[in-house]
DNA sequence: CGTTGAACCTGTTTGC
DNA sequence: TGCAAACAGGTTCAAC
């Protein structure tokens, strides 16, 4: 579910409300859940201070301060896979169906874990293993320069959408904003990479950096399980220009948007303004 | 290298 | 109405 702009909406409220804060007491409910081990997920994460919060593609990582108890440094990390939510809450809320891990904090307030589909994961790991953790990870889209971005796809056969997709070479870009960004692009989902032209990935280029910024600024895309870390839906489903609009008429050109089945997985595209390469 | 399908889960929607 | 299939924002692995 959460790409880069839900995960760095959900980081921000964090920052504003956990960050800081102790550590209390940590209840799993559903163990599974646990990544990694679990020995240091329970030692460790009770009496921990939260010192700070970052984004690191789809990951949230929580920076930890142990005090006197531990010498090395450590972090907890999150993914929250396909409807993983984190969210602050008053402990008088009652317990939702899928809450797999509680939080308390020395405020009073509750971080809670929930995730209907069990597709996310929390791991406690030491900091200096961050970086061989996230060797598998590209750079930040946001943060790439364009001529970096324009040797990812030199020479590569692979089809556009695919290589979006893939966190290896850039971190965060999902199935709705790579359609999203493809749109704006004008580029069909299916075009080989190495064949766009310098033209083709200046727009691609610009298209991912506009849809991001702008979904960040409206708080993430929400069709049934995101909400950020303060328990709101985000706004950007109304902003969408073709991810999930299968039939209904083109934004920019009145052609009835298509939707095609990539590695299985739905690619929504308009057929007139996103032409295929042949 | 690139693609596909399955696996990990639960819930909702769609189609017959 | 009932039931099964399809589908849902992610990642990883095996097979070809």
């Amino acid at each position: 579910m959460p790409e880069l702009p839900e995960v760095e909406t959900i980081v921000r409220g964090l920052r504003a409300q956990v960050q800081g804060q102790r550590i209390t007491r940590v209840v799993v409910h559903q163990p599974r859940i646990i990544h990694g081990s679990r020995a240091a997920f329970r030692r460790l994460l009770p009496r921990a201070r939260i010192a700070c919060i970052e984004r690191y593609g789809k990951y949230i990582i929580f920076h930890l301060d142990l005090g006197a108890h531990s010498a090395a440094s450590w972090c907890l990390l999150v993914h929250l896979g396909m409807t993983g939510q984190l969210h602050w809450c008053r402990p008088e809320l009652p317990y939702l169906k899928h809450t797999h891990v509680t939080f308390w904090l020395a405020n009073g307030a509750q971080l809670r874990f929930r995730d209907q589909r069990r597709f996310g994961r929390l791991e406690v790991i030491p900091a200096k293993f961050l970086s061989r953790y996230f060797t598998r990870l590209g750079p930040e889209p946001l943060e790439i320069p364009f001529t970096a971005f324009a040797r990812l796809f030199a020479g590569r056969r692979a089809v556009i959408k695919s290589l979006l997709l893939n966190q290896s070479l850039l971190r965060g870009l999902g199935n709705i904003y790579s359609d999203e960004a493809l749109f704006r692009a004008r580029i069909h989902p299916v075009t080989p990479a190495g064949s766009l032209d310098l033209a083709a990935l200046h727009r691609l280029y610009a298209a991912i950096r506009r849809v991001l910024r702008a979904a960040i600024a409206a708080a993430g895309t929400s069709f049934s399980n995101y909400i950020t870390a303060q328990g709101q839906p985000g706004e950007f489903q109304f902003r969408l220009r073709v991810y999930g609009r299968e039939g209904q008429r083109c934004m920019r050109c009145g052609s009835r948007v298509k939707r095609t089945a990539l590695a299985g997985r739905s690619s929504y595209f308009c057929p007139r303004c996103q032409r295929r390469p042949w």
